[in-house]
DNA sequence: TGTAATGTTTACCAATCGGTCAAATTATCC
DNA sequence: GGATAATTTGACCGATTGGTAAACATTACA
């Protein structure tokens, strides 16, 4: 007799983590596109190739749904900032912490809207988590920053600023692809763009554009 | 006896002039926030305080407010870009396009938002002013900026990324605004925080920062 | 192999969706 | 003021929405 939901069982079946994983990640396809007022638990079953009472079988709501999205995606997506290290010498942590990100935003570009379209939202879903957890990761690297210029080894700035730079530069490429792909042009829109965007960022964060006073 | 609609006649009258403004302005704090099929004529017509038929009585589709919406901010929105002079210098053009994008992202988040919401879906209304118009435009500056590299006025980077980076960091502050009010803390969530990103940004970009080699 | 638990589907529900219609109301202009 | 055009609304429509009920199918395990 059909015993409550399959979240609420102790051991997971097999069939349920894989079910589980096809749901989430048909949800993330959508969800990353339509945010999620705009997207519709029939596009995700559809994407998911099951039927909609099933999908609701392991998740109960559409926002259960959004919700284990938007906790797994939060976790990975600070993984770089993590990383970051504060006894690290500030040229190769800036410039791997800016490669690691622009990966992140060719290799999941999903993820990266995903987060995107609950931020255009006001983050209905998160705003604790921005707040708290977030919000220390960032004040811990801040720290690290803010010595690194009271070094001198450089320039004095505003750490948080900073961090928010590095931030929308390289998940621009993920959240802006369409535009990014438009404006570069078919020649210039294959998956070197990358690697081009790679050695600008990492120029300009390190160098600047270095103009000429005068 | 009932003319067809509103938008199909000649001369507009005074309140047809005022009514649209009204919906568009309704319109745009709906669909800046929840993106074209997350919001609903319902709710936009309850911002605007009229029935909804009345709105369909000047636009007669979703499409049409979306579609007139877009428009506008696709004209403003390239305005400082427009105004980069070829013929001023490096430094002065630079930073007073950063300033006049982070204006716009300040003043006008909500068009900001409207068009990160339609880049994020794949923009399905506006891919081909992105392939023609604005790709034209963006060519053109870039030209300009590549003659300033060639000079020696500037570091030779590519013109391109240049510009993608001008436009994700300054509207990072639109778009992400929730996250960098969570990240920044209530003592620096004032309205300072623009003041702040426009000398970090101005100084990253004309001198980077200056990282010590070792 | 039998049976209980797990998994899946069809049929359905009330609420909301984008949009229409005709009647009622208001503004305009002679 | 009256005729006419412009504006506004309540009632309504079929389609879609998130979600449920219950019957049916499959799996796991003794």
């Amino acid at each position: 007799m059909a015993i409550p939901r399959a979240a609420k069982t102790q051991r997971r079946t097999r069939i349920q983590e894989e079910k589980e994983e096809i749901i989430l990640e048909a949800a993330l396809d959508v969800f990353s596109v339509s945010g999620f007022r705009g997207s519709t638990i029939d596009q995700i079953a559809e994407v998911a190739g099951m039927s909609k009472p099933n999908l609701l079988y392991y998740f109960r709501t559409k926002e259960a749904m959004h919700r284990a999205l938007i906790d797994r995606v939060l976790f990975t997506w600070l993984e770089p900032l993590r990383a970051f290290d504060a006894n690290g010498n500030p040229e190769s942590e800036i410039r791997s912490y800016i490669r690691r990100k622009l990966e992140m935003a060719r290799d999941f570009p999903r993820e990266s809207r995903l987060f995107a379209n609950e931020m255009l939202q006001g983050a209905p879903h998160v705003e604790d988590e921005l707040r708290g957890p977030l919000k220390s990761l960032v004040d811990e690297k801040a720290e690290v920053i803010r010595a690194w210029a009271q070094a001198g080894k450089i320039a004095r700035c505003d750490p948080y600023h900073l961090i928010f730079s590095i931030w929308s530069t390289t998940q621009h490429y993920a959240d802006f692809d369409v535009q990014v792909r438009a404006v570069l042009g078919q020649e210039h829109s294959g998956e070197g763009r990358f690697e081009d965007a790679a050695r600008y960022l990492e120029q300009l964060f390190v160098d600047g554009l270095r103009i000429r006073h005068n």
